[in-house]
DNA sequence: GCCGTTTTCGGCCCGACTGTTTTCAGTCG
């Protein structure tokens, strides 16, 4: 584990065990704000921690003197003394028990303090027994809730990959679009903003009947669980397809798929109801991020406003809300305008985030799907892909892009079908001579070669001087730790014969956590060298993941964002490229996907490079 | 514990829903 994440991990379970003892909550914000500031930073605090150095970290964001002197404690000694100290107060188990939707941090202390419950088999005892109906605020139909809970955490609740979970939710939105008075309809949360992964799937709809809408949502035939129904929104647990390419198929079909199967993820849904005319200002209350939503809010204060999901009001400080005393929104039916009237340019969901958006002077011109023009990362039956060369062009072409590079995979990717030297020089002739058949678009020989442990590359110089493209990708060794891997991915960057550095730390999302390289050396080093960091678009990879896009793209480093594909349909996760990309704040300038081909073309001959 | 376009002290977003309650606490997003 990397210094940040053990910080992360440290300060997010010193937050927790602070709730749990009933301290001052707002000490518990700042616990768990560090901890995610620090989890999402591209560089290793370790070497300033370990020199000391606490004005340099407390130039960050929500790290003030106190947090700072126990980052230097944790990073000199190994340990934070209040964090031992309160483990030796807060059984382990305890946490465990807040996991469990609907129980907070209040009745888990009751429960530890009152009746010694300290883990969620003590839980399962006095619910078995029927004692817990005996604490305070404890009846039947709550320990009726406890137990489904108990059940829905037990199948092991994973966040739900972006590439599952979109399509899900553009059914269930198309789906709502056709009921009575549903005006508009559309999924929001961090779904919108291009997240990774998703807690659970946010659908907000404007209509003249709430009831209809909350009624037609319930009876979905995903729907496994209501949670809640409610006048303005509804939670339910639905059941979705873990295959993406069926939910796409199935299209508005009710009758087959998931449902009907019994496969597939629980994930929570929920469904806000809005009149239309606050359309604007409940998109951003629904789209967050909590941490942007607050910032707002206290912008709002400031300017004598006040903002809810109905809209932007003038603050009369009376304790009842604005719009149930009919008060008229500043406003309220578009984004676009309650962020003018606060006094700022419209910002994209992607960047909501509370990460400097705020500082911005206009709408950034952020990267979009249609700026791509390239891919530059494929596969042929040659290795493991399952398209010919001239089918993957043609796929190419349909997206009327300008350029497609055909990069198998080289030697060590046996398991893969991995090309040898010489099947390597017959599949470049191959390519070659299918450029001569297909008019329109620009076939480029290239390679996926392997970087090896060591940081060499899986063919020698000569043979990559061959080629057009040649992107250099770990594959093997991903448990390696963060030192060997940052030389690594370096020695790869500063060979001089790469163009582009392949999903650069190996994640797999939910499987595999990859490589932990400093990002920050990583993305010095590729800006030296005039390397490009890819973005792998596909949804199991987002590699670079969102907060590497951050740092590179403040850094002034190429990006590219390329689909891998190996199948027709891989071209499809281009978005989740693209939104990972924006989540970045990459434009299509420094996008080397959206450049005209003259521009590309020479890039890629640059003279570093053979 | 953090932070400053009122502030270095005194704040720190806002509303919906549920279940258990006789008016509200706890949880969630």
């Amino acid at each position: 584990m990397s210094m940040n994440a053990a910080l992360a991990e440290r300060f997010g379970q010193i937050a927790e065990m602070l709730e749990l003892l009933g301290m001052d909550k707002f000490k518990v914000i700042a616990h768990q704000k560090a901890a995610r500031i620090i989890e999402a930073l591209p560089n290793d605090l370790g070497p300033i921690a370990k020199a000391g150095d606490k004005k340099a970290l407390m130039e960050l964001d929500g790290i003030g003197p106190k947090i700072a002197d126990k980052i230097v404690e944790f990073a000199v000694t190994g340990k934070i003394s209040e964090h031992e100290e309160l483990r030796a107060q807060v059984p382990a188990g305890l946490a465990q028990l807040m996991k469990i939707p609907g129980l907070g941090p209040k009745t888990a202390r009751l429960l530890w303090q009152d009746r010694g419950v300290t883990d969620i088999a003590g839980l399962k005892k006095i619910i078995d027994e029927g004692s817990i109906l005996t604490v305070p605020r404890m009846g039947a139909k709550t320990v009726e809730n406890m137990k489904a809970s108990l059940a829905f955490i037990e199948k092991g609740q994973e966040r739900l990959p972006l590439g599952l979970a979109m399509p899900a939710a553009e059914l269930f939105a198309a789906r709502m679009l056709k009921v009575k008075g549903v005006k508009k309809a559309a999924f929001a949360g961090s779904l919108r903003r291009g997240k990774d992964t998703i807690g659970d799937i946010d659908i907000l709809v404007s209509t003249t009947d709430p009831a209809a809408a909350a009624e037609a949502f319930r009876k979905m035939p995903e729907v496994e669980q209501v949670l809640v129904s409610g006048e303005s929104k509804s939670s339910v647990r639905a059941r979705v397809s873990t295959s993406s390419r069926m939910v796409k198929e199935e299209g508005d079909d009710e009758t087959k798929g998931a449902a009907a199967t019994g496969g597939g993820a629980l994930v929570q849904v929920d469904l806000k109801m809005v009149p239309d005319a606050s359309w604007g200002a409940a998109m951003m209350y629904f789209t967050g991020s909590k941490e942007h939503n607050v910032s707002l809010r206290e912008r709002a204060l400031k300017q004598k406003m006040t903002l809810n999901e109905y809209g932007l009001f003038p603050n009369d400080k009376e304790p009842t809300s604005p719009q149930s005393r009919g008060i008229k929104p500043v406003a309220s039916a578009t984004e676009e305008e309650v962020y003018a009237k606060l006094g700022l340019p419209y910002i994209p969901p992607e960047i909501r985030e509370d990460r400097g958006e705020f500082d911005l002077k206009e709408t950034p011109r952020l990267i979009e799907l249609d700026d791509i023009k390239a891919e530059l990362h494929a596969h042929t039956v040659a290795s493991d892909g399952s398209m010919s060369i001239l089918e993957l062009a043609q796929g190419a072409k349909t997206r009327a892009f300008h350029t497609i590079a055909i990069t198998d995979h080289s030697k060590s990717q046996f398991q893969a079908n991995g090309l040898k030297a010489d099947r390597l020089a017959e599949h470049c002739k191959a390519i070659r001579a299918a450029q001569k058949e297909i008019k329109g678009i620009t076939l480029l020989t290239g390679s996926e070669v392997d970087i090896l442990a060591d940081g060499s590359l899986d063919y020698p110089d000569e043979v990559l001087d061959q080629l057009d493209v040649v992107v250099a990708s770990p594959h093997a060794a991903l448990f390696q730790k963060p030192e060997p891997a940052t030389a690594r991915l370096i020695k790869a960057i500063e060979s001089g014969k790469v163009n582009i550095l392949g999903h650069p730390t190996g994640r797999l999302i939910n499987r595999r956590a990859g490589l932990s390289p400093d990002m920050e050396k990583v993305i010095a080093a590729a800006k030296a060298n005039d390397v490009a960091l890819e973005i792998n678009a596909h949804w199991m990879r987002l590699d670079l993941r969102d907060t590497h896009v951050y740092a590179a793209v403040k850094a002034g480093c190429l990006i590219a964002i390329d689909c891998d594909v190996h199948t027709a349909d891989d071209f499809d996760n281009l978005r989740y490229g693209v939104l990972t990309g924006r989540r970045g704040w990459l434009t299509p300038e420094q996008c080397i996907n959206c450049w005209p081909a003259k521009r590309l073309h020479a890039w890629l001959k640059k003279e570093s490079r053979g």
